[in-house]
DNA sequence: ACTGAATGTGTGAACGTTCACACGTGCCAG
DNA sequence: CTGGCACGTGTGAACGTTCACACATTCAGT
């Protein structure tokens, strides 16, 4: 019942031709007699014939395959970074093989086993700040093709693309300010991201520069969840310490945050304002809707593979830096400070 | 300076032995000389060796890859349970090409092209009512390997997994009227997929059961997105028919719906019930924190993965049919009717 | 009639593995 | 002292393609 599946021979057997020709007549180049033709596409077609990818790997030298390894898939950001990674890679006839690596050893057994799947690039979303050089720049340095994506350092030889998070930072904090709170807490993520970092580095510098004294009292840190911005928004309740506003690095963080607000009495925007970072499709279903920062997240996914595949086919190619910026949305969780 | 990759040629040459030599030890199987396993050990590492699952997969005739195929990537569903697939796989040593086809004609080109990948099986996730045993009939029949998942249909020979949406809406329907509601409206999703129709199903069951009538004025529908809900919402009330609890079939569109709700001055509970279907992350975070229905979707991807890779391995094996059932998780957006 | 291009087709090798087999040793049991 | 088994290693073919060539035929230009 079921046969093997057809290969290349067997077109050919079929149609009465060689290998080559048949070969001739998917790959399109190369001349075959119009009749010839007809028959191949016929065997083909009865046989239900499908070139081998594999087989064409293997002669090829490339895999015409992507492998991706970010933290998770489940997390609003990295998913839409990847399904626009995926749309740019299919546009390009290229796969991606994707891989979560949720602790920073799976990671290493993650890239081994895609390498020998011969990859011919790698996008590799948020590397941890420690691990990262480790495994990569070694790839980079014997020619392998890696794209940073969201969390890159600057001062490696490897390309990256990530959300300007220094100036997403400072703008957010800016519109804070503008809006008359001198007080501002800051939620931020786990402080070996750079992301994390950068935007604290924002929120310092758009402080500084408005002559606003900077108190590290008003620092806390989750880790991006709901759940921790929450719980990191109750530890600064407990503190006692005044504040009119918030900056929470991220959405889900700052729906936590509200959260923690209200439970506590505050209401938002009235007592407290918050602004979030990412603006994920539930910003505007939170209560009250969220000001936010929108991040072209499949924008970033799409550039990255484009620039990935780019350097697969020059290799000389110079690594390049991205700084993609993002956009104020208005919604109503911040309101100008009470007199 | 980038030599080529280092082949197992190599590595022989190196070691001073034969290629079989270098495959009996990479593959720890056959005897091998301590004295000789040690030398090729060593030209492995010095030349940075990493076999070809390319080449291994030609002479094996199997790619140890699932293809997968979903309407998209970032609908939190759809991520958790290519999530918990890809754990499962990563277990057993087998990768995922992910691939989302928004729209039903992407799906072919994608599926040709997986096939062409000579992916060993294929993970199906909400494959649309129409389309699906056109493409995946004849395939399973020609002996791939395919599992549906989440919107399988039970009539035909394919193995399924999928929430056990009937009961689901019945549950959840049931819950409403222990609660004392009698008039329920019910915010469905797109009345084309199976879980939809299914969670429609336990609802009229539900609803007859209890003897109250079923109000079809009282249905509306949506595509599982927030807005959709929150339209679909504001459809039903320009109706002005009397409710007193919503049945959404999914938390976005129940967050979507509260919305609606409170734009309308409407108080949820305490005017309007709403109960959703999911419990996503941000459920516990809406306003009111929404009471739902858990769905164990990282599990239902595992046990996919799981049954697919089984078929792989046992091409006899007769399909399968799981149901899983959702648990009520009950947080505060459903309340007793009022007097 | 000869040259050379355009058209059309086939052959052997190569890609990097593993499989099936062959060909050693040496040692122990009969 | 001989057969057989445990151990250790190598050889050629195969997997399904494509590439580089070789080889035919036809037709136009000289």
């Amino acid at each position: 019942m079921d046969h093997k599946r057809a290969t290349i021979k067997d077109v050919a057997a079929l149609a009465g031709v060689s290998r080559q020709t048949v070969s001739r007549v998917v790959n399109n180049k190369g001349y075959v007699a119009d009749a010839t033709r007809a028959r191949v596409v016929a065997a083909i077609e009865t046989l239900g014939y499908r070139p081998s990818a594999v087989a064409r790997s293997m002669v090829a030298g490339r895999t015409h395959t992507l492998g991706c390894i970010s933290p998770n898939l489940t997390d609003y950001t990295f998913a839409s970074i990847i399904e626009g990674a995926q749309a740019e890679a299919r546009r390009q006839d290229y796969f991606i093989l994707t891989g979560s690596a949720p602790a920073e050893p799976d990671a290493e057994g993650l890239l081994e086993e895609m390498l020998r799947r011969r990859v011919d690039g790698l996008l590799v979303l948020n590397p941890r700040a420690d691990g990262r050089s480790r495994y990569f720049l070694p790839l980079v340095e014997k020619g392998v093709a890696v794209v940073y994506l969201g969390n890159g350092s600057l001062d490696e030889p490897v390309s990256s693309i990530r959300c300007n998070d220094r100036e997403g930072g400072y703008e957010a904090t800016r519109y804070l300010i503008d809006l008359g709170h001198a007080s501002i807490a800051i939620v931020g993520g786990p402080n070996n991201e750079e992301c994390a970092l950068d935007r604290l580095a924002g929120y310092r510098q758009a402080l500084s520069q408005a002559g606003l004294d900077f108190d590290p009292g008003l620092v806390v840190s989750g880790d991006w969840s709901a759940i921790s911005g929450y719980r990191a928004t109750r530890r600064l309740l407990e503190t006692r310490r005044d504040f009119s506003a918030i900056f929470a690095q991220n959405d889900r963080m700052a729906i936590g945050a509200i959260r923690a607000l209200q439970e506590a009495g505050c209401h938002v925007p009235d007592d407290v304002s918050v602004i979030g970072f990412d603006d994920i499709p539930m910003a505007s279903y939170s209560y009250p809707p969220l000001t936010t920062f929108h991040q072209l997240l499949g924008e970033l996914g799409r550039r990255a593979a484009w620039l990935l595949i780019e350097t697969i086919q020059d290799p000389q190619r110079q690594p390049d830096q991205v700084l993609v910026p993002a956009r104020l949305v208005e919604r109503s969780s911040c309101a100008p400070l009470r007199a």
